[in-house]
DNA sequence: GGTGCCAAGATTGTCGACAATTTGAGAAAG
DNA sequence: CTTTCTCAAATTGTCGACAATCTTGGCACC
């Protein structure tokens, strides 16, 4: 029982950097590469060089390549042959779709929380959620919660679906996409307090063990966080 | 108005190949090496050896290695830095894990095109019905109906929900997965005429835009699919 | 003046060779 | 006889160069 406090520590790190650890230089360049397209560094739809990138990550043109591959694979860019590769642009359109995908998956993962999560876990995850309630207390209006709480609180219900195929399609093809669309768009909005309101409202339905209300409490928490979404981007124009 | 008949042809070439054309050397190695592993000439859990197979596909190993990166996005080959690549294991946990993500989205896609379809799409999907009803009448107990007719109605709704992330992510990354297992379990059992009226239960309830109605019926019916292929499974023990 | 074709430049696709890492067998020590 | 260390063979990761394809600017022709 050495180290039990771990459990309560932070999962988000995971989620943000699913490789469990980056040895070798492709896995550097696109881990690095796909920071700069999430957070905005490289502008979206724009046109991507494989000469000048190489010379900048100071790898091959084929190291580069191999990372292109992967961030293709995460729908971060778009390839054709024989003509290039771009980042993708994020349209509204694109958004609803991602997150009916989304909303879809994510209740499966907590119908399936709901039957398979061992009572610890369900236990730090009220945990975590109690300790996000004071620092949000303390730093009111900071995004902190929105950023790493969310995703920890979510990341959490995903591995605990115990759906290995669910959790990979998830944490590596789709979140990365998402948070794209959350950190353009600017997502440091005041939906913190409902949005936890709903976290308590999932996590107790899966202490209850009710896949049910839980999976239908998470399809409309994700519908909210869309439309919110969505409005930004309607009011950004 | 030319050629409207078009839209009363197959589309499973297209679900089975979703290259629309395929052009370049990796683009072929990739469609001969995925048709290999799904059909089961090369074994399942067996180590995949660069030189070799680059030298039977007669390209160089870097080309080959772009054609595993892709069949590693497809969940058909798994990957482990310095040590190599093997054909995934078809086990039973996966069966249902793979099937559980299946069934939710084929759901939502479902749901989807009951609302999104046009009323000339459901005509042509249950003319392609009854199309299927008369040849499996005449040529019972074979399994045309299984592979190519369940294929392609199962397309059709996909593409019908109009969602394109979704259609990549059920066409592209999931479906040759579900191939390779229907596939190497032999399914060409007597679920033809049940799964039939399925169907029909389906698009009948796309036709009345019941969505609601649409998902649920998807779902089961990817249930029984599953139920199907998991007693295969564990008669071959 | 507008349209279509051609060539030069640039970009992507493919290859063979070299470097780094893993693995397995064999020898030496316990 | 078992265990551990070492080393070599094999496999994977990375690189720079060459070939094929697309783009673009200009010129000829209508």
């Amino acid at each position: 029982m050495i180290n039990q406090s771990v459990t309560n520590e932070s999962a988000a790190n995971e989620s943000i950097e699913p490789q469990n650890q980056v040895t070798t230089a492709v896995d550097q360049v696109f881990v690095e590469l796909r920071r700069a397209i999430v957070e905005g560094d490289v502008a979206q739809g724009s046109k991507i060089s494989e000469p000048e990138l190489a010379k900048r990550y100071g790898v091959s043109r084929a190291t580069l390549r191999d990372a292109l591959n992967r961030l293709e694979a995460c729908n971060l860019v778009e390839r054709k042959a024989n003509v290039g590769c771009r980042v993708v642009a994020l349209t509204p359109e694109r958004l609803i779709e991602v997150y009916q995908v989304r909303a879809s998956l994510e209740g499966l993962a907590c119908r399936l929380a709901a039957e398979n999560m061992t009572d610890e876990e369900i236990a730090n995850i009220k945990a975590l959620l109690n300790k996000h309630l004071n620092e949000q207390r303390v730093k009111e209006g900071e995004s902190y919660y929105q950023e790493a709480g969310d995703l920890d609180f979510h990341y959490r219900i995903i591995k605990g679906s115990k759906n290995e195929h669910l959790f990979n399609l998830l944490i590596h093809d789709l979140y990365q996409l998402i948070r794209m669309y959350r950190v353009q768009m600017g997502m440091t909005g005041p939906r913190v307090s409902k949005a936890f309101d709903e976290h308590l409202a999932i996590i107790n339905a899966i202490e209850n063990r009710d896949g049910e209300l839980a999976e239908m409490l998470m399809k409309r928490h994700i519908g909210y966080s869309m439309n919110n979404i969505e409005n930004k981007f309607n009011a950004a124009q």
